[in-house]
DNA sequence: AATACGTGGTT
DNA sequence: TAACCAAGTAT
């Protein structure tokens, strides 16, 4: 388990972790919620983006009980803009869990932890370590690619299987009763040092007896397979502006309970079937105003772009042309629940995806 | 195993 | 600019 090599690795990483550790707010905390709530909202997310989220939550929701008892609207709404938002409704029904199974207190049994929702392998092993010492690896990208380097393995990290073997092998590095400033200081290197690109060798810790270093490959590995290319999706949207009572308002809709952007609010809009289909504004036109038929919603759809905005995600692309479109008169309201008027005063009291917060921004400042 | 799931920063 | 990347999880 602790050979020479392993000792040497993990004492020198504790010592350069003691003394370049970036002050973070989640570190100036010994509460295992104020962990689990950082190392979720770090999930594929960057520290200096999570940083502000953090403050906020915490201050919002300072204990497990205060989130359990939140309403959704208001923990979805301290989450808008960080992304993958599902985060944010398993931490809520987590937080839930944690208040009626165990009292408030997060559970420190490996089993209890891994059990809670949007808690992986990686979190579970984070939890346990950092907010109860606990020897247990905490395996993320920073990690392979620093253990990758290190030991100069060829596995493919973008390969689930891969994970498995760097926790057997980060957990036989951990230094007896360390485990909370180890796993960190593995994490910390791979941000500060030990970074994708071009990593800073002469600044590292451990580097004299780095695998890939000696023969020259840091920059070669690890070894990660590419991610395939975003699918572009086309759509049309509409921006139905309220008259009378609504006068200044927009009608917008909330999104389904699962899937993308689950649960946040938007413009009614439409799939193009192609490109070339998102061209035709004319058919489009028609294509809106009957799916808004469908709705209910008896709408006059004009043909001049007011807008026009592109949204990138992990797996696509989203290019929208908002269309503007009118009522009848000020009784006009929508058959079916989930839509609303929204206006300058209320738009902050709901939690948009980013595209449809520029799109209304930019509406309500310009009046397009 | 492969794909869905956000957003912003870097190169 | 178009990848590529960032403290992953659920299905």
């Amino acid at each position: 388990m602790n050979d020479g090599k392993t000792t040497y690795f993990g004492a020198e990483l504790l010592n350069w972790y003691r003394k370049e550790r970036r002050d973070l707010p989640w570190r100036r905390s010994r509460d295992p919620y104020h962990i689990w709530v950082s190392e979720i909202m770090l999930q594929q997310t960057r520290v200096d983006t999570v940083i502000p989220y953090f403050n906020r939550f915490v201050d919002r929701f300072p204990t497990v009980g205060d989130l359990a008892e939140a309403p959704e609207e208001d923990v979805l709404k301290h989450w808008e803009g960080l992304g993958y938002y599902s985060r944010a409704r398993n931490l809520q029904a987590a937080a839930r869990e944690v208040a009626e199974l165990y009292g408030g207190r997060v559970p420190n049994g490996k089993k209890e932890v891994s059990g809670l929702k949007g808690v992986g392998p990686y979190t579970a092993g984070a939890i346990l370590s950092i907010a109860y010492d606990q020897p247990e690896p905490a395996v993320d990208g920073n990690v392979m690619r620093v253990l990758s380097r290190y030991f100069c393995l060829e596995e493919d990290i973008a390969k689930p299987a891969t994970r498995i073997g760097m926790e057997s092998l980060a957990a036989s590095l951990i230094p007896e009763g360390q485990a909370a400033d180890f796993n960190q200081a593995l994490m910390e290197l791979g941000a500060m040092i030990c970074t994708p690109k071009s990593p800073s060798c002469d600044f590292c810790p451990v580097a004299i007896h780095c695998a890939a270093k000696r023969e020259g490959r840091e920059k070669e590995l690890p070894i990660k397979t590419k991610a395939k290319k975003a699918r572009d999706v086309y759509r049309f949207a509409a921006l139905i502006e309220g008259v009378g009572a609504h006068a200044g308002q927009v009608l917008v809709r909330r999104r389904p309970d699962t899937g993308l952007l689950a649960k946040m609010w938007e413009l009614p809009h439409i799939e193009a079937t192609d490109a070339a289909a998102w061209e035709d504004v004319a058919e489009g036109v028609r294509r809106l105003e009957a799916a808004l038929v469908d709705e209910g919603l008896g709408a006059s759809v004009s043909a001049r772009t007011v807008g026009e905005a592109q949204h990138i995600f992990t797996h696509l692309v989203w290019h929208i042309k908002v269309l503007p479109a009118t009522v009848a008169d000020e009784r006009f309201a929508p058959a079916r629940t989930g839509y609303e008027w929204v206006g300058p005063e209320q738009f902050e009291s709901y939690s948009w995806p980013n595209v449809f917060r520029k799109l209304l921004t930019e509406y309500f400042v310009n009046r397009m």
